[in-house]
RNA sequence: GCGCUCGUAGCUCAACGGAUAGAGCAUUUGACUACGGAUCAAAAGGUUGCAGGUUCGAAUCCUGCCGAGCGCACCA
């Protein structure tokens, strides 16, 4: 019985207690069904009782007792406790609980999907750093988790675009293409340009790929640098990305939304909406009306359009390519967009608490040889992707990355990561996955076949394998919260204690025979757990972009 | 000054308002003559920054302080 189930089965006996007259309460729509940390609490609990208790005008325990009475009925519950202020305590029969490994290997790849967020089209946008250098370690960050958080969404059933704004217009880009021609001419590079190695290398690269550019004059010189470096920078960034397993649907060009007019257009359509107003000749936004701390100007004195125009523009864009929800991540350093973004929404005519939602990453700090490592783009010294990937691996890098909540700081310890690899939880947890195809590898050698057609779940009756089977259970519960969170830390974290029991049960229960022992239905059962186990974990990785492999 | 985010074990971090606040690392002690010891078992480690409030119940929600980070442009 999966955990869903037996929720459905509570919520019945609810209904069927409030038909009966003994409860005057409004069913509630969803039942809270969960593992307890404490073995004597049973297989679940349910606090149902507690929060119908007020409503019914009854003692919390009362209310579950004429709950318990009613769920004593079905078959394969074996006990139902009431515990402390008014929690059921649920023990399955170890039969109804093992049916779960066969649920598991059933569904295979799809165990734990849903369709919680069908008919959803989502739009993730995440890092779009400038491309005026590479992807430093706070794009990092978005890196590994706005692509887990895509395929998680997607198995929850959203249609999900996954997209990178390139910031391609405006002064940033100016600067570095005055950067790379200073430097492809041997002249220091401006004040406030770009420094750093990589300046130096795209500047050479071009130098070579465009014939006779030192020659041209200095006008043409530098736009054919502004382009070029920004196609070379582009491409490289795609290419970190790539390697790094994260996969964008849509690279969205800003300069686009220029070149078509659309930046024109989305004031004009803000103008019809009736937020926009003319004052000290530049154009504003009334973004005040919807809780920003001052109105946004939409195009300068001088005629250019800002780059909240283009913000603007850009989401009326993500709009009429039909995104119902557009999601935002940010670093800390942008926080203070959250309103004027929900203003844009909230003037095109839209829910601001619907349409958009800006989620904060929180700055990563680096630890080297106790210290940490200041960065700083201007200066040139900066931490990038492809230095995180050198030092520890992307398995490693994304896992570490991805396993904590976005809104904290977090620390990475350069010195840990690169020379003590065991310390980092995603060996932990690879290292029970290989376990298991170990163990089928070794099953598959001795002419052991377990299928899900001659199981037998009564047999997994050991406390170690109630604990597993009922880990194994809350899968699609997790899935389904990290994706209405937006927090893929979850399933990193599920994982982890996935594993932790995992290896207790290695350690307690014997899978295969030893020796020349005959075959078993136990051995049998056993080993369709643990290919029940490893699905569970080939699919948990899977959707944080993290290998799953067989030897390590 | 105003706003946003955050303060949890020595360190890095968990805990959709639930029962005795949990992992890993570091420290101490055990377990490899059969499925991989990158593992397991056990010990020790806490006034969840401080003070109030809300309720059956608060690390979690509210208020006020203290501390940290970040942000407050006709810049991008």
């Amino acid at each position: 019985m999966t955990p869903a189930e037996l929720s459905q089965a509570v919520q019945a006996a609810v209904s069927a207690a409030v038909e009966a007259g003994e409860l005057t309460v409004a069913v509630p729509e969803t039942v809270n069904v969960e593992r307890p940390k404490n073995r004597d609490h049973g297989d679940y609990a349910v606090n149902v009782a507690l929060q119908l208790a007020k409503a019914a005008g009854k003692p919390p325990r009362q209310v579950a007792e004429l709950v318990a009475a009613r769920l004593r009925e079905l078959p394969g519950i074996a006990k139902i406790d009431i515990a402390g202020p008014g929690f059921l305590n649920i023990t399955l029969d170890a039969a109804t609980q093992g049916e779960l490994a066969r649920t598991v290997v059933t569904a295979g790849a799809q165990y734990g999907h849903g369709d919680a967020f069908a008919g959803q089209k989502i739009n993730l946008e995440f890092v779009s750093a400038n491309p005026t250098g590479p992807i430093h370690i706070g794009g990092v960050r978005w890196a590994a988790v706005g692509d887990s958080l895509a395929r998680i969404l997607r198995a929850c059933g959203a249609d999900v675009t996954t997209e990178y704004y390139i910031n391609d217009a405006g002064v940033q880009i100016s600067k570095f293409g005055t950067s790379l021609q200073a430097a492809a001419n041997g002249r220091p590079v401006p004040e406030d340009g770009y420094v750093g190695e990589y300046i130096n290398d795209i500047a050479a690269e071009i130098v070579k790929q465009v014939p006779g550019i030192l020659e041209l004059d200095d006008a043409t010189q530098l736009e054919s640098f502004r382009t070029e470096g920004l196609r070379l920078m582009v491409a490289e960034i795609q290419r970190s990305m790539e390697e790094f397993g994260v996969h964008f649907d849509v690279w969205f060009s800003e300069k686009s939304l220029h070149d078509s007019g659309a930046v024109e257009k989305a004031v004009e359509r803000l103008r019809e909406q009736g937020h926009v107003y003319d004052q000290d000749g530049a154009v504003w936004l009334r973004t005040t009306d919807f809780g920003d701390d001052k109105d946004r100007v939409l195009i300068k004195a001088d005629g250019d359009t800002t780059y909240f125009a283009s913000d603007a523009a850009y989401y009326l864009n993500k709009r009429d390519r039909g995104n119902d929800v557009s999601v935002y991540m940010l670093g800390a350093d942008h926080h203070g967009y959250v309103g004027r973004l929900k203003a844009i929404v909230a003037c095109a005519g839209d829910d601001p608490s619907h349409n958009i939602e800006v989620l904060i990453g929180q700055f990563v700090k680096m630890l080297k040889d106790g210290e940490e490592v200041r960065m700083s783009k201007r200066a040139g010294n900066i931490i990038t992707i492809d230095d995180v990937v050198d030092w520890i691996g992307v398995d490693a890098a994304r896992y570490s990355l991805a396993r904590v909540p976005t809104d904290s700081t977090l620390t990475l310890d350069i010195d840990v990561l690169t020379s003590q690899t065991k310390d980092n939880p995603v060996y932990y947890v690879q290292y029970a996955h290989a376990r298991m195809c170990s163990i089928a590898r070794n099953a598959a050698e001795m002419g052991i076949e377990s299928t899900a057609e001659d199981f037998k779940p009564e047999l997994l009756s050991t406390p170690w394998e109630n604990q597993l089977l009922g880990q194994l259970g809350k899968f699609p519960g997790v899935l389904a919260s990290a994706g209405e969170l937006r927090e893929a830390h979850r399933v990193a974290r599920y994982l982890e204690e996935l594993a932790g029991d995992y290896h207790r049960f290695y350690e307690n229960c014997w899978v295969l025979p030893r020796g020349d022992e005959e075959v078993t239905d136990l051995n049998r059962a056993r080993l369709l757990l643990v290919e029940a186990t490893r699905t569970v974990f080939a699919n948990g990785l899977g959707l944080l972009g993290v290998s799953a492999p067989e030897r390590m």
